[in-house]
DNA sequence: CGCCAGGGCCTCA
DNA sequence: TGAGGCCATGGC
């Protein structure tokens, strides 16, 4: 016996992904002004790095009881307040001093005036960021400032390594590769399209890979087993 | 109790 | 330039 391997474009597994599970809508936000939602974007985006969403939450929601999602007030707290107010979320300390400088970043550079830059200018001085690596500038990029900007996380690149989408000799753990081949598929959308394209991609990817493609995945109930390359070879080994 | 979570930095070869 | 150690807390 054979197994069925069908090979997946990109658009295609977009297409399966979102028939399955439906609009992810992402980035959550809990607040309704736009100004506070931005910075509610950013804050979760540093409180998430290497940290399950359920803690980040909490945190957040103590900044919005305390109405703290306002850029001043988070830089008058001092160090040592912000770290034991994140505690939750995990590395207190490193994120307290990256949301300070992330903070800083955005109060000298006007949030309007970075609303209104390109892509790459924007994700370069976010870059330049100590604490902001390539995922974090990514989704403040995508989803705080609405640029057209795929985030590669880690459940991307074992997905996508997975189901070989690009092949089996690409090099799944580039972060660049992957994303630049993500965005090189994404230019048949219009930039407006393309945003919402690269905010829902990511979100299905994510609610995939917790649910079924986890680090011990649940291949027999994956509704993808058929166009994957992991599950093909699985089932090789046990016939 | 051990593993892992919506990473990133530093070091060292 | 990539692998490995480290950062910390909480859920399961």
């Amino acid at each position: 016996m054979r197994v069925a391997f069908k090979k997946l474009s990109v658009l295609k597994l977009y297409e399966l992904l979102l028939d399955h599970y439906g609009f992810q809508n992402w980035w959550p936000v809990t607040v309704k002004d736009k100004e506070q939602q931005l910075i509610e974007i950013v804050l979760g985006a540093i409180l998430t790095q290497n940290t399950a969403w359920k803690n980040v939450e909490i945190v957040i929601k103590k900044f919005v009881d305390s109405n703290l999602l306002n850029i001043e007030k988070i830089l008058a707290l001092d160090l040592r307040e912000l770290s034991s107010l994140i505690r939750r979320a995990g590395f207190p300390n490193q994120k307290a001093a990256t949301i300070k400088r992330v903070f800083q970043f955005l109060k000298r550079e006007r949030v309007s005036k970075l609303l209104t830059m390109d892509c790459d200018a924007l994700r370069k001085s976010f870059l330049n960021i100590k604490g902001v690596g390539f995922e974090t500038a990514d989704v403040l990029c995508l989803y705080a400032f609405n640029k057209p900007c795929f985030v590669v996380d880690a459940y991307t690149k074992r997905l996508f390594s997975r189901l070989a989408l690009f092949g089996e000799s690409f090099n799944y753990n580039s972060y660049e590769a992957l994303k630049l081949a993500v965005e090189e598929q994404a230019k048949v959308f219009k930039t407006n399209e393309r945003v919402m394209f690269f905010k829902e991609f990511h979100a299905l990817i994510d609610e995939h890979c917790k649910r079924t493609c986890k680090k011990q995945p649940s291949c027999n109930n994956c509704f993808l087993k058929h166009y994957c390359k992991h599950y093909s070879k699985l089932y090789k080994l046990k016939h």
